[in-house]
DNA sequence: ATGGAAATGAAAATCATTTTCATTTCGGAT
DNA sequence: ATCCGAAATGAAAATGATTTTCATTTCCAT
């Protein structure tokens, strides 16, 4: 019963790191991929079944994907410009380990974002 | 500016624990309190703004809201139960001032979670 | 070719959240 | 006490992501 689209797993993995559902259908859209909306959430909650893709939310709730192993990194974001740049983030992986595992935590994972005001800005 | 109506910020702390908007709502319509929808959202973001509160994401991407102390504090979220630690930050406090300064970023903020699964699940 | 299961997608439904806008409330100045 | 304007309120409409419905198409094994 596996509805993952590989279509819908290559676009986001072109994509590069996050993109939400519907980014992701207007890029097939405008790479003049036919396919439905309905069809590219259905895939992308299959791979995410399927543990290819990992998900995340957004501040306003949206839901991201991207896919699983890709080397985890963290972002530093311009408020006022929306700048981004990709971040190493050794010392928090150790640190979101080791908080959750004095907690008696499993399978963990974490999310961190850096945000400021560029020199540009 | 709207202000936080403290009828809201009294039934989020009788709630216990962390609540939706739409949760606040249904409790004070409940126990027969007059207020709009609207003004529940509006009083919650205030809170938030004011630091009063803490906003989360529920998985299905609703926002949850919960009284917070003043110190600056992170969470270890189970992913199954919802039940939350809050965090002290030391080290992310650091690493995020020093990555954001080494890339020439002022006004700099972070926001970090921890999530998996706990003992209990 | 044939039947049925799975996949597809357009359109409608759902649901949290935001916006609009008309009305009410409140505090201060007169 | 009265008046005025700013802030607060909330009902209803708008928004936007996500899900559901359901009719149609594609695929595959027989």
């Amino acid at each position: 019963m596996s509805r993952s689209n590989p279509r819908v797993l290559s676009t986001l993995e072109r994509a590069g790191g996050f993109a939400s559902a519907q980014e992701v259908y207007r890029l097939m859209q405008r790479e003049g991929e036919s396919i439905g909306l309905t069809t590219v959430y259905r895939s992308l909650q299959s791979l995410v079944n399927e543990n290819v893709v990992d998900v995340l939310r957004r501040d306003d709730g949206e839901a991201i994907y991207r896919m699983c192993g890709e080397t985890h990194h963290h972002h530093l974001v311009c408020k006022s410009c929306g700048d981004t740049v990709e971040i190493e983030g050794g010392a928090i992986e150790k640190w979101a380990q080791n908080v959750a595992k004095d907690h008696g935590f499993r399978e963990v994972g974490h999310t961190a974002e850096i945000f400021g005001i560029c020199q540009k800005c």
